[in-house]
DNA sequence: CTGATAATTATGCAAGTGTATAATTCAGAC
DNA sequence: GTCTGAATTATACACTTGCATAATTATCAG
């Protein structure tokens, strides 16, 4: 008569990934309020009860989710560094290009980045974590503008500021292009990045 | 022994608007999900049981609640282009000076902003009036800059690609004002929209 | 003054929420 | 093999949610 369900064990990272996973998957099909406890549970093929497993507790799951989204796409960003050439032109160029291509634009990650946002203003570990990916973000914008400068023969004293402008530029685009995807034309946000981009710092970063 | 509570009838229209304010409120400060329809009641100083009287569900007001929010936002921003001296220059830097201060800088607005951006998604409606009012405010943009490009005796092609960049830059800067207003110096985000509005125009804003 | 009616309150309910706790079962160590 | 601990399931609970329904009351027309 006892026909508990059977199970196999997938150890501590896995299995927190699949939850995490599931998690993003639920928030970004019907936001934030679609994400129960139950339904992730399902969604990951496991029993609710596991999750408070791995978990202290429901938030505290979300906000891993959050973190594991917010440093996957600015890894996806980062990525594209390694790829480059040692230019630092072309790498300022090529980091710019990749935040506002796929695969970091898109509508879902938009939609997850606003059911975040949500929460920022009134969590403090939500926070904390929004916090840290977005300065991770601008620091490294900031460290690529500062080579640039440099290689230019240029004082860095404005990186800083640059980096705000520069980070909201592409937030901005970011936001534009996951929300309304058919006002662009193919490229046209890229085209306008780099264009701007050059602008700001006074450079020409369309060729190479 | 019959302490029912006293009442007065406020009739149709200033109910509602209550009902809708209140909404608002609850979900600027504790996320869509603090604003239950108890909350909402006790927010509007009234029952829970009133909300199905002026509205058929929940979801309904909620509906109706962003519309309200929608208008009143669109409604704002017109009104402040006719505060603005005659000069183009000083037209353009009036309103982007605007929008990344106070009161359109206010953490409950990009509260309430991210809560619609994330519906926008999967909601039809809801994407529909986020379009309109998106164009509206770019099209405004767009014409005080090709303003000012016409003052210069300069050629206005480039107005769109302008307009969608500094949108996204205003966009990104209101987005990270509100989100973590403690990282920004008093009026250095207003000196970054100006100084970086200037350099995609090739045009000096921070005079006048 | 008296009905009539819409506005409002009061009460209750079924479903869903997160979480605590106990019972099971798998996988590797010895 | 068997023992053992962690991984997993199962069950239950207290609370909240939206909503339906019935009972009351303010207000206004006549």
């Amino acid at each position: 008569m006892s026909l508990r369900r059977p199970f196999v064990r997938a150890g501590g990272e896995a299995r927190r990934a699949a939850l995490i996973e599931a998690t993003l998957d639920l928030i970004a099909e019907g936001g934030a309020e679609a994400a129960t406890v139950r339904a992730i549970a399902v969604r990951a093929g496991v029993t609710p009860g596991l999750i408070r497993h791995y978990f202290s507790s429901k938030e505290d799951l979300v906000i891993a989710a959050h973190e594991a989204l917010m440093t996957a796409l600015t890894e996806a960003s980062a990525a594209s560094l390694s790829d480059l050439p040692a230019s630092p032109r072309a790498r300022l160029a090529g980091f710019i290009a990749a935040a506002v291509s796929p695969p970091v634009t898109d509508p879902r990650a938009v939609s997850l980045w606003a059911a975040a946002m949500q929460t920022v203003a009134r969590d403090p570990a939500m926070r904390a974590a929004h916090e840290a990916t977005y300065l991770a973000f601008r620091d490294r914008l900031q460290m690529l503008i500062a080579e640039v400068l440099r290689a230019e023969g240029r004082p860095t004293h404005e990186a800083r500021a640059l980096a705000i402008a520069g980070n909201a530029l592409l937030d901005g685009l970011w936001i534009e292009a996951g929300a309304l995807p058919d006002h662009f034309r193919p490229g046209e946000l890229r085209a306008i990045a780099l264009n701007s981009f050059g602008r700001l710092l006074s450079i020409d970063l369309s060729g190479d």
